[in-house]
RNA sequence: GGGCGCGUAGCUCAGUGGUAGAGCACUGUGUUGACAUCGCAGUGGUCGCAAGUUCAAUCCUUGCCGCGCCCA
């Protein structure tokens, strides 16, 4: 016997358990047609937030829904190693043990991530399993598996190869917190309040502007860069400069000497019109300085990895022995060099940025080249994970030629290989595909893929050999081997090096803390033949792993049966906040791997916000937890709430109220099983119809089928809204409200008639089951076993396939229902006590009807309180009357009636029911709607008005019935 | 500045070229042993504004107003 009352933990342990335990989540169905789904890899380090449980409600939904149907359905799941997030979380960890990454050492720290990994990376998807999420756990993947591993090699060759990875030196993202590059999308822009100082640059040489003046003002909002100007642009069209372009100009402090050039990106109207140049710190200025013919290994750098500023060094005149100061640059150095001094005044060196800023400004402002200030908002660059100001930095970086691969990529998406829905996003896909960066793949940390490149001594008569000026820390100026592993790297360097060194000599794999920058020397001068390759120190991008996600969790470099049949898979569920991250690097490793889109649809879902809109974040304090609400409603509450907030194309604004009123719907399923078990109302012995004659029996089989067809039809479109609301509306508006009720009747009368009934009800009832299940999962299974034995559980069970065909028997009971509310109404609008019981009096001598009216008459008793049905006229006066379906019926209420309020209620709707007709008239007798509509329409609209006369004829009637 | 989207009942949102819907909230009420996490009845909307297309516009087009997001 099912309990009172319904309570979703202990049903939803008992069941999760079961269905893992039995391998439900993954049935065996090689003959059956596959269906798979992707499940965007949670960060390792993450907890199941709201939107985790919307995204994975979706993908469930969609995954029991197959998998009932009898599709091979597969949800493939696993989780991400996020590289910044991870290393981020466990060095806070081991901070707190008063230890750094860099004092463990790079081998300690990775082991150290893997413990952790272990103990506390499994929380996300325990609390998946709390949600329901049906994936097939036994083929779980992590990113940072060794298959994982050796395909990421392997793609990075092949892409090397392909010509499509290349080293380059550029200007990056560099996040000075986390001391990396990031890629453009992890950098947020924000308006931030700042200055715009506007400086003297005076002109070198005795020129002057035409006014007269010996300077040009240039105005900056970095100000500290100054340090590292390298020109200074004027708009070629602008006649105020057109005399000094090709000059110079003094800069301040560093007294460097730089040239005035004509560059479009100078904006006239901004400033004075001229604007300085530091190619080695802004992006635009990198175009500017490219243009004017500095390379970009040319390029000044005032800062190191943490932005502090280091000295610059300039050649000048003299030339002779090398002199680079205490420890900079190696004391051994091939060839004579110019002789370089530096340019930055003592007291600046070492300075964070921001101070920069403020001595640079003090020191202009003693110069007296400070001529004005002013306030200024500016557009900022920050870095997402750590919320500093990013700095662009030249340095050398692995990259990824995104907009070769984006061609394909954007193709499949325009032939239709891979749809969007909702369909609008394709634009926004498109947009990014065709204004696409270069991708630096290469982030400066430890936890993550290595970059499977090895780097030895250039040979001096390499002509890709870069000339070495630049000092940043982390630039190899070493030759790279791009290869599988360390034995191949071998081969490729033997074969560069074969009559560089000739002779016998060994090639070790240095150890990452080996410092080989000076092995070319050594082996030009030592007997001793060892050459050492090192491996590149940095990481890939954990985009680049998660990128290969639709086939290496196929087993990709592998080729199976798997990969053979699940790709490319049917749906991915995902968030808009990740179509460039992921998806559109999916689709451009997908197409360039596989030659094969990954997806045939991509179905997008909005953020969850609170209730009032806002963005739900932790500083806010906004947040709700998904854990908390299953513990308080039940995962299935919550699963419908998601489902039925979905509508395409929006953000969703949760509500809890919208979870406990689904709850409620629970509690009401729950409930109406309890009555089907009280009358012996069973589990149905096969999912056709059972036969039926009753007229309320054939109703709720033609209404159970069109549910099932209004569910298949939502899911089919991605309506997840629809699914959950239609149903909703037929289970508890339909058959709780109208069909237990009517039925109440029919089984307390036993005999034939009851038995039908019982098998109705319960072949309806399991086919809400099935289609709830989806939505459900916990509570439909619970009763699909309550309600009697079945050969299997319901997880797996047949999702319906019925002919909705047509049967007179809707019309009825439709009649019927309008007849009891209209009793209803009038009873509550009248004040007749509810315990009264009244006689209904039809003024119509139609057999028909006086069947139908006998027909129903337990039920008029019990649901409209009537105690005789007489076809006699009701008796003049004290009645209420109704009119439905164009007959009259009277309810004889002596004594009790107000007649003022009846004659009301009358004539409220008699005005209604004109007022309705009288539009229709006005439509009708237009003659151009009778020539030019559709005749379906007219033909409509002449039934409507005619029903609407009558109706309104007949109140009419009425009323002058009671005087 | 470019792009996308939204503005429908007090709130959250569906919806359709042909008489406006749901849930919640609100009001009244509680009889019939599945369910008060409930039943029954009801109140509530010039479908942002303006013009156009059309026999007909909440729906299509344009402009405007307000709001949000993405990209520069």
């Amino acid at each position: 016997m099912l309990e009172k009352t319904f309570t979703p933990a202990e049903i939803e342990a008992r069941w999760y358990a079961h269905w893992e335990s039995t391998g439900a989540f993954r049935p065996s169905r090689p003959e059956a047609k596959p269906f798979t789904i992707l499940l965007p890899p949670p960060n390792v380090t993450g907890t199941l937030h709201i939107g985790h449980a919307l995204n994975q409600t979706l993908q469930d939904i969609l995954i029991r829904w197959q998998r009932l149907k009898g599709a091979d359905a597969r949800w493939i799941v696993g989780t991400d190693h996020a590289g910044i997030a991870t290393q981020m979380v466990v060095e806070r960890t081991i901070a707190g043990q008063g230890l750094t990454r860099q004092s463990m050492g790079r081998a300690a720290f990775l082991e150290t991530v893997w413990e952790w990994k272990g103990q506390s990376g499994g929380a996300i998807t325990r609390q998946m399993r709390r949600l329901g999420a049906s994936c097939d756990w036994a083929n779980e993947r992590f990113t940072m598996d060794p298959a994982f591993n050796k395909a990421v090699v392997e793609v990075f060759v092949r892409l090397h190869e392909a010509g499509l990875i290349y080293r380059d030196k550029r200007l990056v993202n560099w996040d000075p917190k986390l001391k990396t590059a990031i890629s453009d999308l992890e950098v947020e822009t924000r308006e931030v309040q700042g200055h715009f100082w506007h400086i003297r640059y005076p002109l070198a040489d005795g020129v002057r502007l035409s006014d007269g003046r010996d300077y040009i003002v240039v105005a900056t909002t970095r100000p500290e860069t100054i340090l590292a100007d390298m020109l200074v642009a004027v708009h070629p069209d602008d006649e105020r400069y057109r005399s000094v372009v090709g000059q110079h100009v003094i800069l301040p402090i560093t007294g460097r000497r730089v040239r005035i050039v004509a560059d479009v990106h100078a904006d006239p109207e901004l400033g004075s019109g001229c604007v300085k140049i530091t190619p080695g710190h802004d992006f635009n200025d990198f175009e500017v300085g490219r243009r004017a013919g500095i390379a970009p290994a040319e390029m000044l750098n005032m800062f190191d990895a943490e932005a502090n500023i280091v000295q610059i060094y300039e050649e000048r005149e003299e030339w002779g022995v090398t002199n680079y100061g205490d420890d900079e640059l190696p004391d051994i150095v091939e060839e004579p060099t110019r002789n370089p001094i530096p340019t930055i005044p003592q007291e600046f060196i070492g300075l964070h940025r921001f101070e920069a800023r403020e001595a640079i400004v003090a020191a202009l402002n003693a110069l007296g080249l400070l001529e004005r200030v002013e306030a200024k908002i500016i557009q900022t660059p920050f870095g997402d994970r750590s919320g500093v100001v990013i700095e662009p930095w030249l340095t050398d970086q692995w990259y990824v030629d995104a907009a070769k691969l984006a061609v394909e990529a954007r193709a499949a998406v325009e032939d239709g290989r891979t749809r969007f829905v909702p369909a609008t996003w394709e634009k926004t896909y498109f947009n990014w595909m065709e204004n696409i960066q270069p991708w630096c793949v290469s982030r400066q940390l430890w936890w993550g893929h290595r970059i499977p490149v090895w780097y030895g001594p250039w040979r001096s008569d390499d002509p890709d050999r870069p000339t070495p000026t630049s000092i940043a820390d982390n630039d190899l100026q070493t030759k790279p081997f791009i290869a599988r592993d360390f034995a191949s790297a071998v081969t490729l360097a033997q074969e560069y090096y074969r009559d560089y060194y000739p002779g016998d000599y060994i090639i070790n794999e240095a150890p990452d803390e080996a410092d080989v920058s000076l092995q070319n020397e050594f082996l030009h001068h030592t007997p001793l033949r060892i050459l050492h390759l090192k491996r590149d120190a940095d990481v890939l991008d954990t985009w680049f792993s998660s990128g290969l996600w639709p086939f290496v969790t196929l087993g990709w470099p592998d080729q199976n049966e798997d990969l053979k049949r699940c790709y490319p898979s049917s749906v991915l569920v995902t968030g808009f906040d990740i179509i460039f991250f992921w998806v559109a690097r999916m689709m451009m490793f997908g197409l360039q791997i596989m030659d094969e889109e990954p997806f045939e649809t991509v179905y997008i879902h909005g953020l969850v916000r609170d209730a009032k809109g806002q963005k739900m974040s932790k500083s806010k304090g906004n947040t709700v937890d998904p854990l908390e609400l299953i513990d308080r409603f039940g995962a299935d509450a919550l699963r419908f709430t998601m489902a039925a907030s979905e509508a395409q194309g929006r953000d969703v604004k949760f509500d809890e109220k919208r979870v406990e009123g689904y709850r409620n719907f629970a509690t009401k399923l729950w409930n109406a099983a309890r009555f089907a078990e009280s009358q012996g109302i069973k589990a149905s012995p096969s999912p056709e119809p059972p036969a039926a004659t009753h007229a309320v029996n054939r109703w709720i089989i033609a209404e159970t089928a069109k549910a099932a067809a209004d569910a298949e039809a939502a899911l089919t479109a991605y309506r997840f809204d629809q699914y959950a609301l239609q149903l909703y509306q037929f289970v508890w508006s339909r058959y709780c409200d109208w069909y237990l009720e009517l039925i109440k009747p029919l089984l307390a009368e036993g005999g034939d008639l009851a038995e039908e009934t019982r098998a109705v009800a319960g072949w309806a009832l399991d086919r809400i089951l099935v289609l709830l299940h989806p939505a459900m999962p916990f509570l439909t299974e619970e009763l699909w076993h309550a309600l009697g034995e079945r050969q299997q559980d319901l997880i797996v069970a047949g999702w319906p396939d019925l002919d909705a065909g047509t049967d007179e028997a809707g019309a009825e009971i439709g009649w019927l229902i309008e007849l009891v509310s209209a009793i209803r109404s009038a009873r509550t609008e009248l004040n007749v006590p509810p315990a009264a019981k009244l006689a209904l009096h039809s003024n119509e001598v139609d057999s028909a009807l006086i069947a139908r009216l006998e027909r129903h008459r337990p039920a008029l008793e019990r649901l409209a309180r009537i105690d005789t049905i007489a076809t006699t006229p009701a008796p003049a006066g004290g009645v209420a009357q109704l009119v439905v379906e164009g007959c009259t019926y009277a309810l004889p209420l002596e004594g009790v009636i107000d007649l003022a309020a009846e004659r009301a209620r009358l004539q409220k709707a008699a005005e209604q029911a004109e007022k309705e007709a009288a539009a229709l008239d006005g439509r009708l007798s237009n003659p151009g709607f009778v020539e030019r509509a559709k005749p379906e329409a007219v033909e409509k609209a002449r039934e409507d008005h005619a029903a609407r006369s009558a109706e309104a004829e007949r109140l009419r009637a009425a009323l002058a019935r009671l005087g």
